[in-house]
DNA sequence: CGGAATCCTCTTCGATACTG
DNA sequence: CAGTATCGAAGAGGATTCCG
């Protein structure tokens, strides 16, 4: 009944108690690229079930890390999103993700997969001194996944679904899109037809050289 | 038998796949400030059980984040400590301190304090611009937990242990190292006599204003 | 159909006792 | 000092059911 706590006067103790469970971290990364819906989430994260699930919800809005949200009608969906606190989580995301690039353990077979995860994982290999001046929008579409991502003053801003006014769309495969993040050159990919590319490929060029695993 | 994961081609869920054991990163922020005894690791971690650390010892050396190492006759004790992938968690760790410094739940009574938990704090708020051209060597002394505290080339660091050749050591007591940590002007505690200083009280001053918890 | 609560089995955790 | 062995308690995971 009572929550388990490590009971150390330490902020990373204190931070753990809040966010150490399983599945909880990657349901703040499901929500840094927008609000969900519940069973979005349960998509996202195979082999949660559903009692964890509404379970680590319940938590983490007691903790006001994210909060419940009715949409209007017609919408009228129900969706979970971060709060102030929720979205300060990012930097402790992007350095696992610069961290999990380089010493993650080999992946397995038949692992789920998700192109939007890439929209969070862009953020931790973001250089914004390339990006200076520079205003872009680009829209992804990856198998029924779409994403966007905006630059403009030197910042990089990723969200499900799609942009407003594109300058370029990519529409690709999930597999094609996986030979980009494995270091593909994305011009290569247009010319061989694996990126169907609409609008400025310059734009598309652009965007993908602001972009390095050094950090 | 076989180790759980959340089987999911992302290197968030693949860092909690190595990272995410209840204790494992706790376990990681011990060992930041040095190598540890197995025993060493117990007292700091109350309640880990003695099977579960041997366990994420084992699986953190399989993992190679950490290895053990035999100390040479006369000391002859078997430490723990960081590999260099280990040691690239830092930054991770750095921003669950800054983030559980405001937002983690509030205290409880009875909780496990350690002084030297401070030394991998400190490195979250420290100012570099504010350390140039400063050379320091602090030896914090509190109840029977040696620390210290190094700046040179606009760096810090920190490790469990006394230092070298200090400019200044500090001896206080965990409840008065506390007010410290709550904001409390160590020139204050050193004339009401909570603090003992011994050596160059300047450098002490010039060392506590290289923090800032606004980050 | 989206959003859960319930039930049941299995794994992990935590505490203590014990051993090289 | 550095672990292994054991066992009850708590948490995780999957299926099913319930509710609006």
């Amino acid at each position: 009944m009572t929550k388990r706590s490590y009971n150390q006067t330490c902020s990373v103790a204190g931070a753990l108690d809040v966010l150490g469970e399983r599945w909880t971290l990657l349901l703040i990364r499901e929500l840094l690229t927008g609000p969900k819906r519940y069973n979005d989430l349960l998509d996202a994260l195979p082999g949660i079930g559903t009692n964890l699930l509404a379970d680590r919800l319940k938590n983490l809005t007691n903790d006001g890390l994210i909060t419940q949200s009715k949409l209007p009608p017609p919408a009228a969906a129900s969706v979970y999103e971060l709060t102030e606190a929720g979205e300060r989580l990012e930097p402790v995301l992007l350095e696992l993700v610069r961290w999990g690039m380089r010493y993650q353990r080999k992946a397995k077979k038949r692992a789920t997969y998700r192109a939007t995860w890439t929209a969070v994982a862009m953020r931790a290999f973001f250089q914004p001194e390339r990006a200076r001046g520079l205003r872009l929008s680009c829209e992804l579409r990856v198998g029924d996944e779409v994403f966007n991502a905006q630059v403009r003053d030197g910042e990089l801003h990723t969200a499900a679904g799609s942009a407003a006014a594109p300058d370029v769309v990519v529409t690709t495969t999930p597999e094609n899109f996986r030979r980009f993040e494995s270091g593909e050159d994305p011009a290569d990919l247009e010319k061989t037809g694996k990126w169907k590319v609409t609008g400025s490929s310059a734009a598309l060029k652009k965007f993908t050289r602001l972009f390095e695993l050094g950090g």
